[in-house]
DNA sequence: AAGGGCATCAACCGCCGGAAG
DNA sequence: GCTTCCGGCGGTTGATGCCCT
């Protein structure tokens, strides 16, 4: 069977690769595909894990603080994701390198007044149009509230209910951040109604009333 | 209602640095 | 000191959904 070339992970998989990973760690990525049965590559697991399965992920859409976060180290550090990304509570490289090239860069260029140059300067940052507060934005907190798991349907968010209700403790009224199912619920944001998943996932079920 | 264009974001690729042998 | 392996990172691409005409 020929892959294509972006292969999005399916919920099965998910569930897969997080129970490998509770049992053995997030190690040895190259090993994972073939101990877990993933028809993947290590890195591939890997990004998985490391960018949406991972316990403690804000999916929720970035705030206006968080800009200003990003816009801020973007200057200081230039196109260092990774490090931009570890003063955000929460938030992936990957996140903010999406979130700068989606949004922001288009942002401070039409500000700055020009399109092609660079915004990232590590010795002299350019003025910058957002005043960044000191502290860094608290992690964000949902509420979970009890509603039945039957009435979370296919279709709904575009997630697969059947299989992660497969997994072990899965309950209603749970509390905690997004880990497998959320990458299916790409317009996840706090205030919505949710359900969670021991020990870390949750599923948008649709806003609250 | 349809389809074309655009925006968004998940995923892959290739490179690099560090650790281990 | 050299080689190999692995993890981490940034750049880029492709899939998908939304919006506009």
């Amino acid at each position: 069977m020929v892959r294509p070339k972006k292969d999005r992970w399916t919920p099965d998989e998910d569930i897969v690769l997080v129970s490998y990973v509770q049992e053995h760690g997030a190690s040895n990525w190259s090993l994972v595909p073939r101990n877990a049965g993933l028809n993947r590559s290590g890195k591939s697991c890997r990004f998985r894990w490391m960018n949406h399965l991972r316990p403690g992920i804000n999916r929720g859409k970035f705030t206006h603080h968080e800009e200003q976060i990003i816009i801020h180290y973007h200057a200081l550090l230039g196109n260092r994701w990774a490090d931009i990304a570890a003063h955000l509570t929460g938030r992936t490289d990957n996140g903010v390198k999406n979130y700068w090239h989606t949004h922001l860069k288009k942002k401070l260029d039409i500000v700055n007044g020009h399109v092609d140059e660079p915004i990232g300067n590590p010795v002299a940052a350019p003025a910058l149009v957002y005043q960044v507060p000191p502290v860094p934005a608290p992690a964000l907190v949902y509420r979970l509230p009890p509603v039945p798991a039957p009435s979370f349907a296919p279709g709904r968010e575009g997630f697969d209910y059947p299989s992660i209700a497969r997994a072990p403790s899965f309950g209603p009224g749970r509390e905690g951040f997004a880990y497998l199912p959320i990458a299916l619920a790409p317009s996840f944001a706090p205030g919505r109604v949710v359900f969670a998943y021991p020990p870390n996932i949750f599923i948008s079920a649709g806003h609250e009333s």
